[in-house]
DNA sequence: TGGCGGCATTGACGCAGATCAATCGAGGGA
DNA sequence: TCCCTCGATTGATCTGCGTCAATGCCGCCA
């Protein structure tokens, strides 16, 4: 219900965390700042939540902020006029979100799961990334990588069948898990879907059903189990990965 | 025959062109440079040529150099183990290709027609960016409008349908051949095709044989006309871009 | 406790686009 | 001049995935 969640929209101004002792310091945009640059973004940040389904920003509108996601998992999505929708990327915890510059978005931004945003008003932030190339240099960084992603997506979409599609998925949510300590690595490997089938279908450029066969088709192949439709244990992660189409070169886990 | 054009490859270290008389001096990466930063480019600077289907850099491998397209189309692709293709970029004139702090290249680079690069010597390039916020500027902002690119690229893969990616490639070639005053626009608007038909279905996550097939049926439907296999007429560019499955919104040409 | 709405699964069927294969035209070299 | 190669077109057939539709499951509210 959009509506109801747009009453729950907090403008949010909590007691200040520390960015010293923030969770993604190490990641975000923030990164090769020094302690006198993270102060000036210290006293100009703020944080705003967001509920599953609530948009952030739609595509169109002008954004008066900008920031990281701190917390939960934001897709960005372009939908054509008659309503075919692709989402164009997934937004995890350190990832930059707006940009500089540029004041209207060109996608829509969804929360999927509960997030939390570390927001700055854009014209603030404008002003002290001109003092600020440390900050320049992580921006130009985070923009190359993401314009990698969106470059491997590309394959994706563009060659990859269904059940490569949906293996490709899994192995970048189950790195992702395992690099950030949020898998179950006691018995092969476990990790949530962050995702609806729908948001799965969004993102893979498939419809609801073809995802939901493709995974029945994983799970009956026994390269994945499903604890839950959102809680999926891979047993092999090799079986996956050559299921995804790519090389099974040095892509480990662990 | 890749073997004999290698032979031909020149470095090229010709009379220097001056900067300031550069046909993409006010687009490409040293746009917002002045004098001073520009006479430091100038310095460092050097042309190479590549002939049509010339390797420019292979994926993984490293490149000791970055620079601008100044003639000709370069593709970037990527190639799956099994030998599927994808294109994920198409690079034209000012377009800036190779990144700073990434020695390695994560794709294919290859010339689709006669290609003059802009080059610099990467460890040069990188000490003059570290002295010149103007072209970190510009950098950041060619690497957003990529990702924009590449984003709006992963809708007509993920999403559209063989006629529209077909329609959709050919409303991009026409606006930059009307942008760049290389289309007439006497009757109707008529522009190259820069790409065989394999290059094309590799930018367009298609075969040949429907490439072909939908170029066919364009032709008609007397949306577009084939003045030759490599050069067309579109009488009405509405009816392209209606075609193309975007809004028939203000996108109109001159 | 039962009904309802949202998400997911499963089945039957059709079609857009891939695959396999033949043909054509244009350059280019002997 | 002929032949050879390469790109492009066209046809016949196959198939992966979309579409349409029914069913199941779970949490929520009355």
């Amino acid at each position: 219900m959009p509506g109801l969640q747009k009453l729950e929209l907090r403008i949010a101004c909590e007691p200040k965390e520390r960015c010293a002792d923030c969770t993604i310091r190490h990641r975000a945009v923030c990164t090769y700042c020094g302690p006198q640059e993270l102060a000036l973004l210290d006293a100009i940040k703020f944080y705003r939540n967001y509920n599953p389904g609530q948009e952030i920003v739609a595509a169109g509108e002008e954004t008066g902020f900008l920031g990281s996601v701190v917390d939960g998992v934001v897709a960005l999505s372009k939908t054509m006029p008659d309503g075919r929708r692709q989402t164009v990327g997934l937004m995890f915890p350190s990832d930059f979100i707006g940009r500089p510059m540029r004041p209207v978005a060109p996608y829509d931004a969804v929360a999927v799961t509960p997030v939390r945003l570390c927001l700055f008003a854009r014209s603030r932030f404008e002003r002290v990334l001109k003092e600020s190339p440390a900050l320049a240099r992580r921006l130009l960084e985070m923009a190359l990588d993401e314009l990698d992603a969106a470059r491997d997506w590309m394959v994706l979409l563009g060659r990859k069948t269904a059940q490569e599609k949906i293996s490709s998925f899994l192995v970048i949510l189950a790195r992702r898990a395992a690099a950030l300590g949020n898998a179950e690595l006691s018995d092969g490997l476990s990790f949530d879907l962050p995702l609806t089938r729908e948001a799965i279908a969004d993102y893979l450029g498939l419809t609801i059903e073809t995802v939901s066969r493709q995974i029945t088709a994983l799970r009956k192949a026994g390269v994945i189990e499903l604890l839950d439709t959102r809680r999926v244990r891979v047993p092999n992660f090799l079986a996956l990965l050559d299921a995804s189409g790519e090389d099974a070169d040095g892509g480990m886990i662990d």
